[in-house]
DNA sequence: TTGACATATGAACACATGTTCATATATTAA
DNA sequence: TTAATATATGAACATGTGTTCATATGTCAA
């Protein structure tokens, strides 16, 4: 009894706003975006990927994490096609697969240093 | 001894990936943004708010939760910085702080819709 | 002041998440 | 094949997080 269904203050403003929410399934999905940048590990190897290709024993050194949580955390950032890899041998190397999440974090870094 | 800090295989591509990511500072206030955005209720708070001013009451109605619920992730989302909030009266009033916040969102949203 | 309304907050609970450790898979060399 | 290297993955554990419920605060009207 306090789920406010029937005591909306302002209709107007209601109805103009839940048109701007977008359909449950891409909120879903920006959710889990965000979800994977939320994180100081992955962002680090996020933001180490978007230097250059690395291979997951790079990764570890330069998140400062070992070897098994890095591939955990890239399995999150593979499944929502944050970095995609390619295999050389034995080695796998990773990179960003897109260019929007590179911009998303230096629009966020304006966001954090105002 | 799993810390992989001795047995980098690229030493170049890492000096390089080190520079490139911000400094702890900066990284946990980025992840701290993404944490925000990461969870759908607070999505569709954000989302509605980006296309106007709304009362608690009104985003309780709008993310069809609770009207505590909603007040528990507007605290988060001020301390952030994301949502400004003024005081009519008994009404208080959430907005977008400001224009990053809805940049991030749309730029998102191409991410995911590829 | 009292009562009603709008919002905020603390505690507690259920659930999700990141790491570690052990083990499995994949590739290459011998 | 076996051994060595690079990466991946499952289970378990500790920690973090969002909701609910009860209660507190703030504002206005009477």
């Amino acid at each position: 009894m306090d789920q406010c269904q029937e005591k909306v203050l302002h209709h107007e403003q209601v109805a103009r706003a839940i048109k701007n929410i977008p359909d449950s399934n891409t909120l879903l999905s920006l959710a889990d975006i965000f979800k994977a940048l939320s994180d100081p590990s992955r962002l680090k190897i996020v933001s180490a990927l978007a230097a250059c290709e690395l291979c997951v024993c790079d990764l570890a050194a330069v998140s400062g994490s070992s070897e098994s949580a890095v591939s955990h955390q890239l399995r999150i950032l593979r499944n929502l096609k944050i970095v995609r890899y390619r295999r050389e041998g034995k080695i796998v190397f990773y990179r960003l697969d897109d260019e929007h999440v590179r911009s998303l974090i230096s629009q966020s870094i304006e966001h954090v240093q105002e």
